[in-house]
DNA sequence: GTGAAAGCGCTAACAC
DNA sequence: GTGTTAGCGCTTTCAC
């Protein structure tokens, strides 16, 4: 018996009016008069009216809804540029719908689809797995930007990410300042970003003269990979390990203190992202940050203006990152 | 010019057909010929037909959805919990609709509001900071499951949780079995989760014969707070921590290795709750494990329960978490 | 100002 | 097996 919800007649035959009055009041049109507006309102409140959104779609043809994938719950980057994203649809009367794919791009498709279903006007996609072509094709017919990746570009889509080759740059920069040369790249594993991030280290390196010290170790984006990466690394003896992003760096400081080394007094360790979860001490990371919320923001004021103009031609936004000096890294250690 | 995307109207006339042959075509109804079947399913493929989820929603008056409000998405706890939800929920042809309020009620009663337009069939908060009034009247009318706190109950309202004074409890007996007297909880806070940890705390100091040892400082739940408290907390020379949960335990960490202490040579601390990021030496923290994905699965199976029968007596489910021993907890310091 | 009526895309009786 | 029809709850002309 799931009791009826009212819907906008029952308000209607309770004001003692038409339903379309009662739709034009609920949306503050000017032209109800003020007592049909009151009685409306009483009625509506009285009967706990809540308008039903899937029906107002229908009508409308719009749902005033856009659809957010995001790659990783688990990844608290992806949860602040997400911040980013709400706060700046919410204030244009949109809602967001959200779904994760775990990585896994059978599941992000599936995911979209399902998002699509439901008729989102637009969708963000907060990094991603997908294929170039299915990408492609979904971008062709429903407004589409791509946080964090610009790799893949397609005619209806927009991307905003950092720069990782410029802020890989700075990385090491900051690590031969420091008097370093033995610098490790710890990999991401088989992703675009990770790629990036290798070549600003690798062209770094070589702009300082350190062509030959080049070395990449493989890891991946989570602090277990890290740790492992970390482990492998060590085998080179480097004096400074930069790592793919902030919670594999969190893995491989780990592995470095297991193997009685100390951060930054025998290796200093540099991370990428800029997270602020569990941000003290332990995690008093010297990194590279990007500015996350204002990624999700851009991304955001990207698709509203695309859902009103849905033939602007594609647009790649660069934010860049900043050299964020915390405590894991420090001068190199003097060789005796 | 949003080019209209094909109906099932479309679908019918480009296959011969009724839409209401489509409908049942597409749905695998078993009354529709082969032959019928066939010419559907090519013609909704070369449209690239997309059922809208919205009409379906609106005639059928079930939208297969369940709405999840999560309380913080920066805490991985609770991308956890929602990992599990989703696993389960999904098995069971359900979409979820996913929103956070960011600890802030207001927002948190608007985005439920929102849920609510949506039709979702139900709703699991994942930890919420609702007044008790609110969501009665929530749980009176829409099915609804809160996981992580018992605190609040109402008539058709299921809850799923761990048992906070028995996980607090196993967390003084490890301290006191390593010899700890001078046990100090940091809180989490005003809220009924803290307050349930720290009645466990006080129960097992006093069960211990330690009643006049126990001291409670005032924290948060983010790793910021859980730093403060801990400096305020070495003021009272404790030889180990119990703090309010993980993120809080890696604040005070960091605040105890600022002091110049160790941990766990000079202090133990454990934490609550059992989250994997960072998982290693640095995040390497004796804590009070829950089931965390275990919590989201037994959350959504009563919730899919409830929507089958919405009459059903209300369920509080405890689980029970675990003490897991790593790294910062140790034999209490040989005093000299 | 207000109401009647049509229609959004879909499903579900009900005829045939 | 298949088509016709009504209707889900809402918005939106269009008369009045």
């Amino acid at each position: 018996m799931p009791r009826d919800r009212p819907t906008i007649h029952d308000v209607a035959s309770r004001a003692g009016t038409s339903k379309s009055l009662v739709s034009l009041a609920l949306s503050g049109s000017p032209k109800v008069s003020e007592r049909s507006r009151l009685l409306i309102e009483q009625a509506a409140a009285e009967l706990g009216y809540r308008p039903n959104a899937a029906a107002r779609s229908l009508s409308v043809r719009r749902s005033r809804t856009i659809g957010v994938l995001i790659l990783d719950l688990h990844n608290p980057v992806f949860a602040e540029i997400l911040d980013g994203v709400q706060t700046e649809v919410r204030q244009h009367g949109f809602s967001t719908m959200l779904v994760t794919g775990g990585e896994n791009p059978t599941l992000e498709q599936a995911e979209i689809e399902t998002l699509r279903e439901f008729q989102v006007e637009g969708l963000i996609l907060i990094s991603h797995r997908l294929p170039t072509g299915v990408l492609r094709s979904i971008a062709a017919d429903v407004p589409t930007v791509v946080v964090t990746r610009d790799d893949i570009v397609a005619p209806g889509m927009d991307t905003v990410s950092n720069d990782d080759v410029a802020g890989a740059r700075l990385a090491i920069d900051h690590l031969v300042g420091l008097g370093h040369a033995r610098i490790v790249y710890l990999s991401g594993g088989d992703n675009p970003v990770s790629h990036l991030r290798a070549t600003g280290y690798s062209a770094a390196m070589t702009a300082h003269g350190l062509a030959e010290l080049i070395q990449i170790v493989p890891g991946g984006l989570t602090d277990a990979t890290g740790y492992r990466a970390a482990e492998a690394a060590l085998e080179l003896n480097p004096t400074a390990l930069f790592v793919a992003n902030d919670i594999a760096a969190f893995g491989a400081i780990a592995a470095i203190e297991n193997a009685h080394l100390r951060v930054p007094e025998d290796i200093s360790v540099i991370g990428y992202d800029g997270i602020r979860i569990g941000g003290m001490r332990r995690v008093n990371l010297t990194t590279i940050a990007q500015p996350l919320a204002e990624l999700g923001r851009r991304a955001a004021q990207h698709m509203l203006r695309r859902i009103t103009d849905r033939d602007l031609p594609a647009q790649h936004e660069h934010v860049s990152a900043s050299l964020v000096i915390r405590g894991t890294t420090g001068p190199v250690k003097p060789t005796n």
